[in-house]
DNA sequence: GCCACGCTGTCACAACGTTGTCACGTTTAT
DNA sequence: ATAAACGTGACAACGTTGTGACAGCGTGGC
């Protein structure tokens, strides 16, 4: 989920905020202070998703979300507002600003997170990632492809975000939790040993070309993906 | 980078702001809401590092430090200070608490975790991420591996540990017990004999790329990682 | 609607690695 | 020489991971 995220919010401190959380969560964050410099930016380089302050200097967050759904080109762009206060949201609900979500401030990092995760699922689930090569092994999220040497290999959602992650992340240790957290997502409750199960899955799938030895265990400490024995 | 981060604020926004970035650096966040609940669980688990609000309700953060400096089993535990505006953290530098270090509210994700991470190299270096390399012997915390002039080299998840204490604090003599303490971890029962056994297995595990010389035994008195023979 | 199918999460058990301790051999200092 | 300190192999208890099976769930075809 490497999706570049433009964050319009005139407050530098939450500016910050947001966008180092985006960053930290593996996103790019485009940082623009009004509606008129988001405007620009999003001329020159569509974004995945837009993360937008509704109360703004100049052209405010609902006028802004009108421009970008008039155009054809920023139709399809998800929109994830933020509000004050929980009675400003139910206004805008009224308003029908065509927001896919909306957080009411003050909120925490984690439901940023997930609403991002959550927005971007269901609007650009393929659109934000690049191709991955390791060892003969390429995973190509366009086209949700896995081809070994050439073979090309069957593996279900689950385990074909598990590998995604894992080849973008390789050489280094995951814990189960962390897994859990970053591919099945950070609000839900599954047992820690779900990971081994699916984990083996991956392996049984990548066998037919041998893959499967890149999936390394790492005793106490998790699994790792590593294209050195 | 996988500290045990003890992190004592009354507020909850704040705590979860706080703990929820810890937790995306890798870290592993607890969370206490006042002085009485964090002194109940340094009690329990010696965490890497505190990060403590100066206002609390009840025992004051600076009470709490000072508790914390006095205690020797929790006198080497690092301590970053939240203080409300930044004339109060001059005054509180005038009383000399301790801290490691000061954080002003508010400030950024970013800048806590720059923080964090430059106490934690400071106090606590085998907690932290960065790779190691002494005499042509690497260690890798983020991939656990070891790696001796290019072989790699196996060994358990104590003798992991150990060696990563013994390369962090290198030129230097532990005793047994200090080892305990620090790689097995405080308040528990295990013979101080357990680390002889240990270190041979390490020096065993090291032994194909002859970097077992590394590790010397002082008689009487400890180990001592050393390049020097 | 109804059914077949694939996917998911969980469990129980097997297989394997790791741990702490002991007993005994070896070295070191006085 | 003698005692203390350290090295080393063996081992049983324990913890961690691999694996097959299974029931619940949603989806798409009919």
């Amino acid at each position: 989920m490497a999706a570049t995220i433009l964050v319009v919010e005139d407050e530098p401190a939450i500016q910050e905020l947001i966008s180092y959380n985006l960053e930290l969560a593996g996103h790019n964050a485009l940082k623009a202070q009004n509606a008129e410099q988001a405007l620009e930016m999003v001329r020159t380089a569509l974004p995945d998703l837009v993360v937008l302050d509704w109360m703004l200097p100049g052209m405010s967050g609902i006028e802004f979300a009108r421009k970008l759904r008039a155009d054809k080109r920023t139709q399809a762009v998800p929109v994830i507002m933020l509000t004050a206060r929980a009675d400003e949201r139910d206004k805008l609900q009224g308003l029908e600003t065509g927001a896919d979500d909306y957080l009411t401030k003050p909120f925490s990092p984690r439901e940023l997170n997930a609403r991002v995760k959550a927005v971007l699922r269901r609007r650009a689930p393929q659109a934000t990632d690049d191709p991955v090569e390791i060892s003969g092994l390429k995973l190509d999220p366009a086209s949700h492809r896995v081809i070994g040497n050439g073979t090309p290999l069957a593996l279900g959602p689950t385990e074909f975000r598990l590998l995604h992650f894992l080849m973008t992340h390789s050489e280094r240790v995951y814990s189960r939790t962390q897994l859990l957290d970053q591919v099945w997502g950070d609000h839900i409750f599954v047992e820690e040993r779900t990971v081994d199960v699916h984990i083996r899955r991956l392996r049984k799938a990548l066998e037919p070309t041998s893959h499967d030895r890149l999936i390394q265990t790492v005793r106490s400490a998790g699994y790792r993906f590593s294209a050195t024995a």
